[in-house]
Formats: C-alpha cells, structure tokens, sequence
DNA sequence: TGCTACATGTAACACGTTACATGATTGT
DNA sequence: ACAATCATGTAACGTGTTACATGTAGCA
C-alpha cells in the first residue's frame, strides 16, 4: 500500500541478483542500471533498514569490519514481485534541451545548434557503449535467464540514442529553413513585451 | 546564481510569448509543453511572485475580478535569455517501465510483454497527436518566428515515440528468444532466496 | 606514511505534488 | 439555482540530493 518509491524495488531487485553491501548496490545501480535509474546513499542506506525491519532482507557479516552484506529473503521476493507489479508511476516530464530549443527565438540559433550538435555527440557516444555493453554481457551472461531482460533495456537505450540522432538531423534543417535572428542577445525581438505591455 | 529551478525558466518563457494569468499559464504548459515539461500551481504561484519582486515581470488586472495577467518586462527577458543560456541540468534518470523489464525473470515474462505492448500503443497514439499537433501549428503559427522552434520540439516527440515503437518489437523478439518461466507467480524461481537464506 | 577505495550513516536542503480553502463568473 | 470553469493561494507531505562526519583496509 503505502507507495514507498520505487528506491525499494531497485534495491530488492539489485538484491535478487546477488547478495550485497550497500555501498556495492549503490555501485551496481549506478554500472548497471545507470542509463535508466540512480539511487543515492540518502535513499539506499534508510530503505535497507527499513527493509530489514520489515523483514524482506536479512543483514549479514560483510566483507570488512563493521559492513554488512545485504541478503534478500523470501517475503523479500514476494514484495519484490508485488512493486513490479505495480502500475508504473511515470515521472512528470521535463526536458531541459526541449525547453531551450521551444524558446529558441530568444535563446538564438546558434545555442540552439550548438545544444542539438552536443545533444547528437552524447547520443552517439552512448551507442557506442550500449554495444560494447550488450556484446560483454552476452558473453559473460551467456545462458543466464537474466539476459534476455537485460538485453530488452539495452535495445532502449539504443533506440533512444539513434532517435535522438535522426532528431538532431531533422531539427537542423528545420532551423535552417528560418534563421530569423542568429545574434545571440543584443538584436533579440525583445519589443514583445512593451507592445503588449499596454494592450489592456 | 541562486539555480532557481527551471521553473523560472518555464514561467518566464510562457509569458515571453504571451501575457497570461497564473491559471492561463498554467494550462499553456499543459497543452504546449506538456510532452516535455509540467508545472503545478504550487510552484507557479511563488515562483510568479518571486518574479515580481525581482522585476523580471508586471502585475496587470487581470479578466476577472481578482485575478491578474502577468506581463514580462525587459528585465524578465533578459533574465530569461540568462536561464536558457544556462547549462542543461539532467534529471536523474528514472523508467519504471525498464525498471520492471530489468527485473522481467521475477516479474514474469507474461507481464513483460503486456507491459511491452502497452508502451507501444501509447507511443503509436502519441505519434497520431504528434503529426495533428504539427499538421495545425504549421498552418495557425504560419510565419511566426517560433514556429521552427516549436516543430524541433514536436520533432524530438515523434523520433522518440518511433524509437519506442521500433525498440518493443525488438524486445518482445529478444523475449521469444528465451521464454524460460511464463507463469505469474507461482512457479517462479524464487529458489535463489531459499538458497541464500539458509547459507549461513 | 599517506592516498585511495571501501563502507556507513545522517542532517539539511531543494524541489515538486497534492490536497485543501476560497471565491468569482458564466452558462444552463 | 446550480454546476462547471476560471482563478488564487497555502500547507503538508514525500521524495531525493548534497554535504558532511566517520572510520577501515589495501597498497604504493
């Protein structure tokens, strides 16, 4: 019932895995899920506990003094399943780069190309490393019932990163089509404002 | 300096383009912006007001009694130029829906797919409002200098909706490839726990 | 010896949503 | 008269990040 954020699922699923301190699983969230999730130390360190005292994880000697290796148990598993089962709760949307390039006439167009030619950088470095990613992990995972899944999240990223290039190829040309003003502050339209200052 | 949140950025873009009430303005971030940005009242009153102490937009009677019509000044537009101009603060990452297909072995490969098909004919229907959305803006903003802007961000929704669309016909392949355990619940290898459980 | 990586935890803060309280205006 | 919509605002809450405080273990 009470909706505790999705910390719990990731840090039960991280656990499912394989058994971990909580400085590992903020690691592996970080490797491994990293292109679609993040936990900090903030949330991961109060959810174990809380996990603890319910119950669905069970602490255990770690690997150095004073650290605790984290054990997932079987009501562990089971709430595992039930937040996985949980309709997905989309995160209200906010897209820094769209909301620059949607008040591109102010910003100008040469931030505005700037911004799309780092955004198709990035998008392209990312699909280098999710091919890199999806050919090591068939390997070293080959046969693991886990595979499959994982290589669905890797597809995304990649299909997002190839989304993402052929936007920024489109969306130039739509910028070259009207390259109103190119000036980046001075010569801004900025009459906008006193026109409509006294239309009332 | 004081990385006000981006919500001074939204409240001020809208309001470059448009004199509005808090209300108007609002919905404009809705209905315009919605596929990439959302604010709440609880943020557009204060940070509104904020504004107006710093100058950066008027107060102005508004249509109803009570109620007021913002404007932005020169310094609002200005400081609005500044924002924009600002790097890009990437939220941390968050998709639930990757988030459930990562940990698809527990979660069933059943309820992965279902999940799959759902994303899918959401992207297709956003693809649909996406196209309605330019095919109008085109011939209503005919010649407004915003309207390359705003296409580039119509642009992103489309390729990202058509990356959706290609990449949940990949997943459920790659699914096919190795439906090991299709039942919900019960027979689930829930045998990792047990077998951790006890090690000690 | 001292640096780096491993490891744990908390407190302060920033951010944002939801729910609530209130009321005017318009249309039926 | 009443419902829906326009309109404003706040308070409580949840959630998540950052910075800080603390300490161990391995290695150069």
């Amino acid at each position: 019932m009470a909706r505790r954020s999705q910390t719990e699922t990731a840090v039960l699923g991280g656990l499912s895995m394989h058994p971990m301190t909580a400085y590992a699983l903020r690691e592996a969230i970080r490797d491994v899920l990293g292109h679609f999730w993040s936990e900090s130390f903030g949330q991961i360190y109060p959810t174990l506990n809380a996990l603890e005292q319910q119950g669905h994880v069970e602490r255990r000697e770690g690997p150095r003094a004073g650290s605790s290796t984290f054990v997932i148990t079987d009501s562990g598993t089971a709430r595992l399943h039930e937040l996985l089962s949980e309709p997905i709760t989309a995160a209200p949307p906010r897209n820094g780069l769209l909301l620059r390039l949607f008040f591109g006439r102010t910003l100008g167009a040469r931030k505005c190309r700037e911004l799309l030619l780092e955004a198709k950088a990035d998008a392209v470095r990312s699909l280098a490393e999710y091919d890199d990613l999806a050919r090591a992990l068939s390997e070293e995972e080959k046969g693991s019932p886990d595979l499959p899944y994982i290589l669905t999240t890797i597809s995304a990223g990649r299909h997002s990163a190839e989304g993402v290039v052929a936007w920024v190829d489109e969306a130039l040309a739509l910028l070259e089509d009207a390259p109103v003003n190119d000036a980046p502050v001075n010569d801004a339209p900025v009459n906008d404002a006193s026109t409509n200052g006294e239309s009332r």
